[in-house]
DNA sequence: ACCTAACTTTGAAACGATTCAATCTAGAAT
DNA sequence: ATTCTAGATTGAATCGTTTCAAAGTTAGGT
């Protein structure tokens, strides 16, 4: 059916090894008999078995992208970041979706163990880095994604969530509100919690200003919402005329509950702004001030520290942390 | 590093075909045998090396999904029954993004062939039909996903867009408007043209109803927005009391236009029905009226027609056309 | 006690590439 | 003309499985 190694060398009269050198070390053949080979090889349509190729070699060129949620925009942008970088390598990367099962999770990483995978970038969904220790182990380096390394044993690519909170904050107290409302959760999150806390820091240095907080059980547009209308129920005088969402989709419900009734302006009223900048963030019914992180670039820095670790498997484990920024429309 | 299937049967004390017959037929070998090679895999922590496997064994157990937006929720959803679909009957599926880049698109189908993937389910970008002739010569089948075959020389899923726009015609007609407006674009995009035809069809069967086209240059937020504002602003007389959008995105932009400003209200003055069913249709400001692809039904369908394939490289291609169904929320 | 049939187990051959020591060139240097 | 050298080519060994014919084992029937 496919045609082997074996039949390219007998159609172009050398041997097996040579089209192997063709294939994998140009230099080493004279040119007109890579010139010949290539052409059996196109004659013949040959492609090379990857899995052979492996089993010999030892190694493979693939490397797995596992994320609990593959719809997510930020995973989405994170991923083709990965993937240029991984081009550029010589790598391919194939993409996973745990869909927040952690059943899912683990026979996807039983898979990339069978398939001896050169390594795996991982936004872990259960709790997995026993097991990632038992690929490192076994030769399977991986490297966190939005998620930094509890012990330290992972290179690990996040961003300052903390620094995030507190730049939202000093930009709503520039705007002259005081009155501040954080509204997500659940705080158990760490990037909730630590987003948080960078607000709470940033009004430390502001007396007059308070910060309420409003916590939710998701980070959603329904539960955002739901926040919106008890927030829009309050009298004008203890009402927040700040709101610091978790994340975007939080602040998209918020907005549906404050203006889309047409009760409060925003950013009048009330200013609101927003974490992680979607896509959706441009085109909400009031364009959305936001924290951007910049997820093409954790993509390709991931795959960046998990090469490293490919090559050299003793290296330390690195911690990269992204400052995150700020992008201004008009809702705050 | 890693122990092989040879380490194991020494440390069992059988042979390493007992060992492989264990792994892959388990039926064949004594059950106290079969305990003990377990207890042997265990203890050293043997991991099939699927690249040897697939060698001797000759055929891959993965399948690809190929995409060229990975981030739409259409498509993620479809993944998803794929996914399922495949873990029943013992495939693993990998995800690549194309990211509407045709370079990619075939870079991937070269890793594929390389990889001797079991089949591909492609939802294509670029112009492919003839690769796929080419791999499914090779031995690997494809399943189209979202559009049928041109020349129908591949299976294929998708929605009967034509049944869809019809419906959701006949369903503003059945709410008593009359002056109903298309909003989407461009219009050589296969799947918007099909509902449009569908609706003006259904409008053939009304008499007194007309149908106006407001075309986009894209299905976005945005280019909705625009629409609704220019909507928005025609007179009472000639303004369409019921709109028609080609996707759930626009139909948002269309709400965020006509609702946000407080000019106009949906569903009482302008109904409002979108196509999709995205999941930001239930949460939008006013839940969206939609027509919804069934579309992990269709990943699953697909994967099966795959499975078909792969098993009878010679059985004629089928082309699986799923109907569409309405949703009826708030916004007509 | 012997034959048979059914069930278990064995181990060498194959899958298709890469690797590397050994052999073979061709041209430069003496 | 001879020696040397660097580059080009060869082909057998190897990677870790699966496969399958052959050999071994067990137990039931007579």
């Amino acid at each position: 059916m496919s045609s082997s190694i074996k039949d390219v060398a007998l159609h172009a009269g050398v041997s097996v090894g040579t089209v192997s050198n063709v294939l994998n070390h140009p230099s080493r053949v004279s040119s007109k008999t890579v010139k010949r080979v290539q052409k059996s090889i196109n004659e013949l349509g040959f492609v090379r078995n990857d899995a052979a190729r492996q089993l010999r070699a030892g190694e493979s060129r693939t490397i797995a992208l596992l994320v609990f949620d593959a719809a997510n925009p930020f995973f989405t942008a994170l991923a083709r970041g990965a993937e240029d970088a991984a081009t550029d390598e010589g790598y391919s990367v194939i993409l996973a979706n745990t869909s927040e099962s952690q059943e899912r999770e683990h026979s996807y990483l039983d898979l990339f163990e069978e398939q001896r995978v050169r390594g795996i970038l991982i936004s872990p969904y259960g709790d997995v880095e026993e097991r990632l220790s038992a690929l490192k182990k076994f030769g399977i380096p991986s490297v966190l994604v939005d998620r930094v390394s509890e012990n330290q044993v992972f290179s690990s690519v996040s961003v300052d969530d903390h620094a995030g909170g507190t730049i939202a904050a000093n930009h709503l107290l520039g705007l002259g509100r005081t009155r501040i409302g954080f509204v997500g959760g659940p705080l158990e999150i760490p990037q909730v919690a630590d987003r948080l806390r960078g607000a709470q820091d940033a009004l430390q240095a502001s007396p007059g200003a308070t910060l309420t907080i409003f916590e939710t059980s998701a980070t959603t547009v329904l539960e955002g919402r739901t926040a919106g209308e008890q927030i829009r129920e309050m009298s004008p005088a203890e009402r927040p005329n700040a709101l610091f969402a978790a994340n975007d989709l939080v602040a998209i419900g918020l907005l549906q509950a404050l203006v889309a009734t047409g009760s409060l302006r925003v950013p009048d009223d009330i200013a609101i702004i927003g974490y992680d900048d979607i896509d959706f963030a441009t085109s909400a019914i009031v364009p959305l001030t936001s924290i951007r992180q910049p997820s093409a670039l954790m993509g390709e820095t991931a795959l960046k520290l998990l090469r490293e670790e490919a090559l050299d498997p003793s290296k330390k484990p690195r911690r990269v942390v992204f400052q995150p920024e700020l992008v201004i429309r008009e809702s705050a």
